[in-house]
RNA sequence: GGCUCUGUAGCUCAACUGGAUAGAGCACUUGACUACGGAUCAAGAGGUUUCAGGUUCGAAUCCUGACAGAGUCACCA
């Protein structure tokens, strides 16, 4: 039993015996002492007040009295107005420390015989990773790892948006202005060279476009659509919206505000015609589209130059994975996967789940569950997005027949997710209940927004560059590493750099959205990745240094240091806070803990010596501690995908 | 306009899910190694938790209403 419940249960027995009332051990609202006061675990005894009619210091005298003279792991209390700081006996902290310091796996919980699936990453293959993805394949790698930690089986997989009008565009580009390259003869990372023919799309799309505007059938274009009033009152009110947004945005940032990119003009070419064009006048939009039908009709050429992009394109997210360190079980093309769905629909249909209207399109009606009525097949008899989703789903459970289901995918979705769980709960799934949505917020730069099309997304391949070598410049200062080969000072150089982006990252509420600063996010002092990494190797150190002792001495040692007793604390709260992550799907919590713990860590190093300790009996003791502490660090950072090296 | 998320120190983030005097880091100021790794430690300064009500013994946290930012409301994905 452990300390906590054998606290909440005494309380229990406690209230039933001093005042005759019963209450839950659940309800007994206990806590870690905050460290300005005298104690472990505090007891709050307010909610007893009405039950007991009596002061809260006394409830707290008479129950600490009670818990003292009952629990024998209480040794000693305090109380403060309404709080009941329990003191655990230091015998319970040694045996704690005694039985796990040499467990390697401590705090990881055997295998609860369930089953969850993690889909993360899932990128579409007309261009490289970017920062954004690398949110996600955080989130997504570590909430596994912390899944797996807390029993699970977890089996990773990741959508390859492999089909559609983007990679189109690309092959469209390659084809007119490739000229036969090849990542090969170009020396570039395959990805990236793919990437550059999609910018090229965009580039002379919106040349022809710019071009289009200033003919006769573009401002023919405009001026008829000005005649419609209503839709231009709609649109001057949506441009005002615009100009207030832009405008306080300028004053936030203290920079100008230029009215002559807001007219009404602009606003129609950018915002609501582009579309129109793309599909009806753009020469290349109408290129594109052809080879999209070409594609799904199956058209040779097409379909192995399509091939062709998408290695390119794998190649290149094999090796960005590989310096993350992150794989996958089993990869989901959504090339196979897009004509799923269908047959569910109509056999749901039947079932009148789904309703169908005049146009032969089919609905659901949400509106009982605060959602919409939402399409779920085109009056063509084609499926949407949300289709797909539904067949994918499916076929998963045939494949894995996991319980739960988790995506990571950024919070503009949110809406889908919320559909799409509702309908496969009233289609029935097995499944249904298991779903989740780990939804995170957009990752924002210093300047604002990352938009591709002005270029000012942060490409994960650089930003992985960036932090290493900012890691190779500190290492080098400090030529701690010197006597190593240089393939193991790499390595090392290499985890470094990467604990301090990952860190950086993930020690952030999955839901907020959050601002990335690449000047903090290579910072490798204070709160970050290698600070807790420093940590474990002082820890290596000293164990190198004084492994040879005979730790059995330890037994004697009986009277622990406040901030030794407030470490051992914080080891045993470990695997409360991994299934907490798991249950919440929110690995930043198991950052928080692991900086904790190394901040504490370091302060007692500071103030204590261990191979100089003061008796045998102290000094083996704070070698246990240490190598407990080192095993639920190495073990924390991991469930980050975040590698502690021996040295650094 | 409807719905959802967010708003905490100059900046980036916490706050054990309703508990004590709201905590860390960065930046700034000042200290600490002839001792186990200074990527460290200690100290100082920095707050009307966006605002106004409400519930409660007790609110950053829950409720209502404003305000601000973001997202979404496609026969797109």
């Amino acid at each position: 039993m452990n300390i906590t419940d054998t606290i909440q249960s005494g309380v229990v027995q406690a209230v039933k015996s001093l005042y005759d009332a019963d209450v839950t051990a659940d309800s007994v609202n206990l806590s870690p002492t905050r460290k300005e006061f005298e104690g472990d675990y505090t007891v709050v005894v307010f909610p007893y007040t009405k039950l007991a009619r009596k002061k809260p210091e006394q409830i707290g005298e008479e129950l600490g009295q009670y818990l003292k003279d009952q629990v024998a792991e209480i040794a000693d209390f305090n109380v403060i107005k309404g709080f009941l700081n329990l003191e655990v006996s230091d015998s319970f902290w040694t045996a704690f420390l005694d039985d796990i310091y040499a467990k390697e796996d401590f705090g990881r919980q055997p295998a609860n015989g369930q089953k969850v699936m993690v889909e993360f990453s899932s990128p579409n293959t007309n261009k490289p990773l970017h920062l954004g993805h690398i949110r996600n394949i955080l989130l997504g790698w570590s909430t596994s790892q912390i899944l797996d930690a807390a029993g699970y089986e977890v089996v990773k997989v990741q959508v390859v948006n492999d089909r559609g009008i983007a990679i189109c565009k690309s092959m469209l580009a390659w084809q007119r202005f490739g000229e036969g390259a090849t990542p090969a003869s170009t020396g570039q990372k395959s990805d990236h060279f793919v990437g550059h023919y999609y910018v090229k799309f965009e580039q002379a799309f919106k040349e022809e476009y710019k071009a289009w505007q200033a003919s006769e059938a573009g401002q023919q274009a405009f001026a008829s659509w000005k005649a419609d009033e209503k839709a231009v009152k709609k649109a001057e009110k949506a441009l005002e919206e615009k100009i207030r947004k832009a405008k306080g945005k300028a004053e936030r940032e203290g920079k100008t505000f230029d009215p002559a990119e807001y007219t009404l003009e602009k606003h129609f070419f950018g915002s609501i015609y582009k579309n129109t064009y793309f599909n009806e006048h753009s020469e290349l939009g109408q290129a594109a589209k052809a080879m999209l039908l070409k594609w799904e009709a199956g058209d040779e050429e097409v379909i192995a130059l399509w091939k062709q992009m998408n290695d390119w394109v794998y190649e290149g997210f094999d090796e960005t994975y590989e310096r993350l360190g992150v794989e996958f079980d089993k990869l989901y093309y959504e090339s196979n996967t897009y004509l799923l769905g269908k047959d569910t629909i109509k056999a749901g249909l039947q079932d009148g789940v789904f309703y169908e209207k005049e146009d032969g399109s089919v609905w659901i009606d949400l509106t009982d569950a605060k959602l919409d009525h939402k399409l779920v097949l085109r009056s063509d008899g084609t499926s949407v997005y949300i289709t797909q989703d539904i067949g994918t789903a499916q076929e998963r459970y045939k494949d894995f027949g996991v319980d739960k289901m988790v995506y990571v995918v950024a919070d503009e979705q949110d809406y889908h997710f919320q559909v799409l769980f509702e309908t496969l709960k009233r289609l029935g799934e097995p499944y249904a209940n298991g779903l989740y949505h780990l939804s995170y917020g957009m990752v924002d730069l210093p300047s604002g927004k990352m938009k591709s099309r002005e270029g000012t997304v942060v490409d994960a391949d650089d930003l992985m560059a960036e932090v290493i070598a900012e890691a190779r410049q500190n290492t080098e200062e400090r030529d701690t590493l010197n006597d190593l080969g240089k393939a193991e000072r790499e390595a090392i150089i290499r985890q470094i750099g990467l604990a301090a982006l990952k860190f950086f990252i993930i020690k952030v509420q999955p839901q907020k959205r959050m601002v990335f600063d690449p000047k903090e996010s290579v910072d490798m002092q204070g709160q970050t990745g290698p600070y807790v990494q420093n940590a474990y190797v002082r820890i290596q150190s000293v164990l190198r240094k004084g492994g040879e002792q005979d730790l059995q001495a330890a037994a004697e040692y009986t009277t622990l240091e406040t901030i030794e007793k407030a470490l051992a604390g914080q080891l045993y709260a470990f695997p409360g806070v991994i299934q907490e992550a798991a249950a919440n799907y929110d690995p930043s919590g198991v950052a928080n803990y692991c900086y904790d713990l190394a901040k504490q860590y370091h302060r007692f190093y500071h103030d204590f010596s261990i191979l100089n300790a003061e008796s045998d009996a102290a000094k083996a003791f704070r070698l246990k501690l240490s190598q407990a502490v080192a095993h639920t660090l190495k073990t924390g950072m991991q469930l980050l995908g975040i590698e502690m090296p021996a040295r650094m």
